[in-house]
DNA sequence: GATACGCTAAACCACATGGTTTAGTAATTC
DNA sequence: GAATTACTAAACCATGTGGTTTAGCGTATC
């Protein structure tokens, strides 16, 4: 992962998989936070949670700006889109799959409309 | 990574965090296909590749079916579609980063047309 | 200049990950 | 029933991850 050939999808995705990280995305949506800031609502040690930021930045999630002694993070969402722009090619799927399901329940329900029921949906 | 109350979203985003997944992923977007099948491409061990399949398998990224000795894999889509909710939230940052590319550019189109330019674009 | 503040660096730990190889199981084919 | 096929399980290894603690460094404040 810390290979340097690793894509940049590797590290967005990486960087997305944890809580901690995703609920500072979250807190960065809202504008600029130090790191003390973005570090205050979790209960692990501050170092720990300065790991976490540096992720972030690995994954070009997160801008850095050193203003005196407190450091400044900024939300970079680009590579949020490229994540985005990998899913969209599957957004086909779940739409099919949602239609099915759909269609599963309109069955079901014209079942129960005419009294029968063919056979037991599947679980 | 493995703890029991670790989200859906842990799951899925670590299983997208390796180009190996990603790829089988794609692989299974063109239909069912075999552990041996999707292990075919790569030249890691069959082992090897029958793990990640399990991972994809974890975050219900694939549902298994045996038939005989194969056992058969397919797309499930789902917690992509939940992905790619998650990722929404943020679609204004990238949109309005882009926005600010955007306007920076026209900026200095139209500083060339002039023939002046202001100041020296930041890299 | 001493002290407090905001943060990073480094050493350390337990455990997860991604890979290997070897062995084992169950289904098929000869 | 023996051999082959498709796969999993288990043991092992190196490295990465997420956390800790302690130390250090630059900036602000007194």
């Amino acid at each position: 992962m810390n290979d340097l050939r690793a894509s940049a999808l590797d590290h967005t995705f990486h960087a997305l998989a944890d809580p901690t990280r995703r609920a500072m995305l979250r807190r960065l949506a809202t504008g600029e936070q130090s790191i003390g800031e973005l570090a205050a609502p979790f209960t692990m040690s501050f170092a720990a949670a300065s790991k976490h930021v540096r992720v972030l930045e690995r994954a070009r999630l997160v801008r850095r700006r050193v203003e005196g002694r407190s450091h400044l993070c900024r939300l970079e969402a680009a590579p949020l889109a490229a994540a985005n722009g990998w899913l969209s090619f599957y957004e086909r799927f779940w739409n099919q799959q949602l239609d099915a399901l759909e269609a599963v329940l309109r069955e079901e329900d014209s079942g129960k409309a005419l009294g029968t029921t063919k056979k037991g949906v599947r679980k």
